[in-house]
DNA sequence: TCATTCTGCGACACGTCTGTCGCATGAAGC
DNA sequence: GCTTCATGCGACAGACGTGTCGCAGAATGA
């Protein structure tokens, strides 16, 4: 197995190692440079090049990588018994892979178009699941869904930013959860 | 009176309808060109740079106009008998002026070094107001005054941009100070 | 050891954004 | 009517990001 890490690793760790610093330095400036990457991935221009042709197919491998990995861990959510909960498990997912929610949620036409994104895919199932929460009480009637639904991603943005300086992750994963049950609380 | 404003309105008409235009294109992408401005104010190129000599004077006007602009309304917060309720003016006026904090607050780095931000000045203050509103009980003791201030922020920031499309300015007003004060509670 | 693979470096052409011109036009004031 | 002012248009050069090369050195595996 280590050996097969070490053969195959080469290429997929240096692939690897381009989208993880694609994900940190376009989750805080999407209009950052291929150089930047580069750098932050401390390999040369030419071999960001050489796994990614151009920018585009950058974007493409880092919203499928992010949708991938966003998909193996929500796999792991549990149908909670409540909406509310399941809700709860989603937003700690998000926390945890924070840079990648951030390029993918933090500009809505950021992917308007991309054939690999589906538009309003994650957005139905936020909507479905609202509603439930809202029919269970978890949720006062009077708050509309688009407002949840903003906040919650917006609470989601707010833990990992700040999970990237001033708070450990879960403490930061805890606070968004208790913030979203209260805010959203009659 | 009338006379008069079109006198000096000309230019100063010119001139606010280039950084109105500058605050609604960079509230949503800051690496956006002014040309994207120049055409959002309707007003040619060589209008812009005529006012603005370049990039960083355009930058720096729109800094000193937002805090201006800001101050002014914020003079208009009469110190509400609660912090809470001070928090809760202030988040009404960030509503009101949207595009303007979303410039000014966004990227917590777009202004470090530039000599007309004073860093941490209105942090101070959001610091200070959140621990008084703490003292009164108003802000749960376990939360961290840091998250507090994020949370506030990205509600305000959530409220602009929503009231950008979805619901109503004083619709999305209300929802945010509805959420802040139940996020922050017991 | 030798061949293959991965990588870095420097160069190049191309496009976009930027900042600065000069010139022409149209409106406002004398 | 003439002058002044604000503006638009087109051109230009410089800076920067992008995408593609070829070549050389280092690491890996047989």
């Amino acid at each position: 197995m280590t050996t097969e890490q070490i053969e195959r690793g080469a290429r997929a760790r240096t692939r690897q190692a381009v989208l993880d610093a694609a994900a940190a330095v376009w989750a805080r400036d999407f209009s950052a440079s291929l150089s930047a990457i580069a750098e932050r991935a401390e390999v040369s221009r030419s071999t960001l090049h050489r796994y990614f042709t151009d920018r585009q197919a950058l974007v493409d491998a880092l919203l499928l990588d992010s949708l991938a990995l966003l998909a193996t861990l929500e796999d792991r959510v549990t149908a909670g018994a409540s909406a509310m909960d399941t809700l709860e498990q989603h937003l700690r997912t998000g926390v945890e892979i924070g840079d990648r929610v951030i390029f993918l949620f933090s500009d809505p036409h950021r992917f308007t178009g991309n054939p690999h994104w589906a538009e309003d895919d994650g957005d139905d199932g936020m909507r479905a699941l609202v509603d439930r929460a809202r029919a269970e009480g978890t949720i006062a009637e009077e708050l509309p869904t688009s407002w949840a639904i903003a906040v919650f991603y917006s609470l989601l943005y707010t833990a990992a930013e700040v999970s990237n300086q001033d708070l450990p992750r879960h403490v930061a994963a805890d606070l968004a959860v208790q913030s979203f049950r209260r805010s959203m609380a009659h």
